[in-house]
DNA sequence: CTTCTCACA
DNA sequence: TGTGAGCA
């Protein structure tokens, strides 16, 4: 699983999980608080998101439309500090995916993620910073 | 121009 | 959470 450096690998600012992940940066910032997610930082204290942490804003997200707070999302999503490959044990009305979604679910989910905020002169912008995870 | 932190409405 | 100030 070569993948694991790639989704692991920080590479968007925050402009782009905006768009990928339709939270506002405040929001972002606001859920890092509360270590929801622990993005990585480089240069100039600037925060790098992976896919990883996409992934885990878009979940989150779901859970705060459905009405969940930080202390409830929390409570489902902390146990995971690095690597916890199986031993999942959830409550039964956790529906969450924890785990890793596949590539093609995971690519197709971002094209929709990209599709959906299509706006003249910004998309090629989105696509071009895509483009770098994609090949390279 | 984009992001960051902090503080206040 | 939104928004604006003042930096980097």
């Amino acid at each position: 699983m070569g993948d694991d450096i790639r989704r692991n690998m920080a590479l968007f600012p925050i402009g782009i999980v905006m768009k990928l992940t339709d939270l506002t940066a405040r929001q972002i910032r606001y859920y890092e608080q509360h270590e929801l997610i622990v993005p990585a930082r480089t240069s100039g204290n600037q925060r790098l998101f992976s896919f990883n942490d996409v992934e885990r804003l878009l979940e989150i997200k779901s859970l705060i439309e459905k009405g969940v707070n930080i202390a409830g999302i929390k409570q489902v999503m902390v146990p995971m500090s690095k690597e916890s490959e199986e031993a999942t044990v959830l409550t039964p009305d956790t529906e969450v995916k924890r785990k890793e979604l596949s590539d093609s679910q995971l690519h197709r989910m971002l094209k929709q993620q990209l599709l959906n905020g299509k706006r003249p002169g910004q998309v090629s912008l989105i696509q071009g910073e895509l483009s770098r995870f994609y090949k390279k």
